[in-house]
DNA sequence: CAGCATCCCATTTGATACTG
DNA sequence: CAGTATCAAATGGGATGCTG
């Protein structure tokens, strides 16, 4: 962690409090639906705009954009502008974003590795 | 997979597309920032539900209340209600919970590996 | 093509009050 | 204590039109 330390010489535990707020504020940036089926479809490819927009079912081009920006801002996709006419702009997962990947491709897992159980829950329930 | 074949006889590609659509829509229900953090806070732990609202910092009663039923819906948490007076509800992840847990878990440290180079992308980019 | 801005409707969320 | 109901406020999200 980069994180410097304090001036005044508080305990070590103001750090640790600002990196738990940073940290849960990315988990609630990052924590979403279309988040998340972003970079399960870039994977280890690099995509344009509008490839995306067809590889994520369901996202408008808005959610797309704004999701993007987001990732972008925290690091997790490289964002390249080619100056050509017309523009080409090409999405990457960075190494950040690669290990957010990894654990969203756990969560794929364990999805599919419970479906059955799930199912059985919802129609005990729904009843 | 427990799910049954149709009798129609149909390709199992029905079946495949099937499970995909409801894992999707599993995801979408838990891949948010309240459902997360409440299984955070369960943990291995039973809780009642006054210590899960003191627990996950800044949810509401209402959202609490809500992630919990659709939790328990899917069959990620168990509820156990004491029928005493007053009442006492008790909740604890099913297996198919720690395993998002675990999950879940993956992600923090993700966040917190990488708060460094996220701080450093934040910056550059809001300038 | 990519993306910003705008308008507008739908959904989510929080605050509050009420019940077993 | 746990949970439901209700209303208002905030946010999400789609559609459209405009720009480099």
């Amino acid at each position: 962690m980069s994180t410097k330390h304090e001036l005044k010489g508080l305990p070590e535990d103001a750090d640790l409090r600002r990196a738990d707020s940073l940290a849960r504020e990315i988990f609630s940036d990052v924590a979403n639906k279309w988040a998340f089926l972003i970079v399960e479809a870039l994977g280890e490819r690099t995509l344009r705009f509008s490839e995306l927009r067809d590889e994520v079912e369901g996202v408008s081009h808005k959610m797309l954009t704004q999701n993007l920006r987001m990732l972008e801002r925290n690091g997790l996709v490289d964002r390249k502008v080619h100056p050509t006419v017309p523009p080409r702009v090409e999405y990457t997962l960075t190494a950040a974003g690669r290990g957010l990947r990894a654990t969203v491709d756990a969560m794929c897992g364990w999805t599919h590795e419970h479906l059955g159980h799930i199912e059985d829950a919802r129609r005990r329930f729904d009843a």
